[in-house]
DNA sequence: GCAAATTTGTTCGTATGTATT
DNA sequence: CAATACATACGAACAAATTTG
């Protein structure tokens, strides 16, 4: 009992928003109206909103309004290997196929639902959109530095030792999509993969290219997943809300390869970084019938 | 340019205390003192407190004071398949396995870095705690329902169709650790696994369970992975701080079987729920060198 | 066990700044 | 340029949680 008043109004606001009595993208009552509402002070009302905000139910913008969130359809990436292909998901060109594939079954599902929408209580309508335009990469930009410690530890190269950095922008259209940074030890180089330093994209990825030039193939690799708030960079060039509320999801994949001259190790670390309230992750283990593979709605 | 005094306060204190100036647990001045060093008042102080806040740098409590986060150690569940015992991942009573084998290994590392410390500019201690006690779950919950929309769409069952509901709550002592709900189709009970509504644990999963019962072996899972505000009970069972700061994963894991009767089908749905500040997960693919599988902590 | 002191939390009022229409 | 709506900033008072004496 006895919650503060803005929570009471926060939750009010809450009910009325689940109840359908406002919807995703309508504009609510300003500051003011709230005011008389609720017989409450404009920061109260202030504090309540702001509190909706950070649970994502709520966006403000300054001159506008207040408005309830528009949910945004997420962009799945399958972070297993495909059966098929044998690639691994969610890097680079490899998740390029990926949106174009689910952009196709969502034309199909509408077109499947609006066969079926003769029936009366239809479910509502899948409003979101995916991002629309053609997925594609910023020029590489590349520097030699000194690896960090984590690096240098999941690379198993002392810390401070020279390592190549890979970095690139991943765009749907003109959405941002990914930042993915991907680090070599400078060993690679001196045995001749020299295309590492050069700023330009490999068709076919680098891991492709390691392997054709010095037979660097990957036996295998590990993938971490965490979550965690952006920093500043991040925050920009997602253009991710000022109030902090969006997380972003960091995938760590470190690639191993396996020669009878060295021996396995480690050859390559790269970071990925997704804003967390636009994408969302598939693993399939064994064998998912893909027929069946649900595309559910998410909870 | 030109940023709003709180946050020209909230990125000095952020300056401050990632140069080491506070560390992790140290309580900050108070409000008042602070009012004084930056000549500002308590309110856009208090802004400036909850802008760090939401991002995790710092927490309040009233009645003490604020304080630098402490880190917290993660838990890392691997989502893929234990090549030796081809479990699954992240679930229930397999999951306890492997909490066990990360504080063996943590002990361990603590060791061989005691061992070497004798080298003066040691890396800072690793302070961070794994929970303590033991893994354990509560007694399963069970319920009878109707299929909710995304649990339908799952099971490939109509809507609103009644499914086995079986929830529990998973602690490591006295740490909540997750939530878990799994739904199964109504059909299996009706063949015969009645067991599935009895509140009791099956000791080696209820996947074996309906191996054993009915021949339903799982041939394959899906795993769907998303982040998202905590609602109301996952904010009370986790102890998540008021202010919304941290989100949570939720693991979505469909499982299918395969048989000359029925051919593919789900059989079940679980959802799983965990706080994203205090987990992370791992996915081998192909073949990963366990021993040089880095340790690494995390960035 | 209680009372005082300390510290953050809530709520009001008011004025001015900034973004958008 | 004017009107509207949210953002920032200050001041003040009281409430609630916690520690300390």
């Amino acid at each position: 009992m006895a919650d503060p008043k803005y929570r009471e109004i926060a939750q009010d606001l809450q009910r009325r928003i689940e109840a359908g009595e406002f919807s995703p993208g309508d504009r609510l009552p300003n500051e003011m109206e709230f005011r008389e509402w609720y017989d409450a002070s404009r920061n109260t009302v202030r504090d309540a909103i702001k509190w909706l905000s950070i649970r994502g139910l709520v966006e403000t913008k300054a001159g506008q309004g207040t408005f309830v969130t528009q949910l945004i359809e997420p962009i799945i990436t399958t972070l297993s290997e495909d059966p098929e292909t044998g690639l691994a998901g969610g890097e680079g060109k490899a998740a390029f196929a990926e949106i174009i594939k689910q952009r196709e079954r969502k034309r199909q599902a509408h077109e499947t639902a609006r066969q079926e929408a003769s029936g009366d209580q239809a479910a509502e309508p899948d409003t979101r959109e995916l991002p629309e335009g053609e997925p594609h990469a910023s020029v590489p930009t590349i520097e030699v530095k000194f690896a960090p410690d984590d690096v240098a530890e999941r690379l198993l190269v002392p810390t401070g030792a020279e390592v190549i950095l890979r970095h690139q922008e991943f765009y749907i259209g003109r959405t941002p999509w990914s930042l993915q940074t991907t680090f070599y030890p400078m060993e690679l180089v001196e045995r001749g993969a020299s295309a590492l330093l050069r700023a330009q994209d490999f068709p076919d990825g680098a891991v492709k290219y390691l392997e054709e030039k010095l037979g660097v193939v990957q036996c295998g690799y590990r993938t971490r997943i965490l979550v965690r708030p952006p920093n500043q960079v991040e925050a920009r060039f997602f253009r991710l809300p000022e109030d902090g509320r969006v997380p972003v999801v960091s995938l760590i994949r470190t690639g191993y390869t396996d020669t009878e001259e060295y021996g396995p190790y480690p050859f390559r670390v790269t970071f990925t970084v997704l804003p967390a309230d636009r994408h969302q992750f598939v693993i399939n283990s064994g064998n998912v019938p893909e027929e069946l593979a649900a595309q559910a709605r998410d909870q």
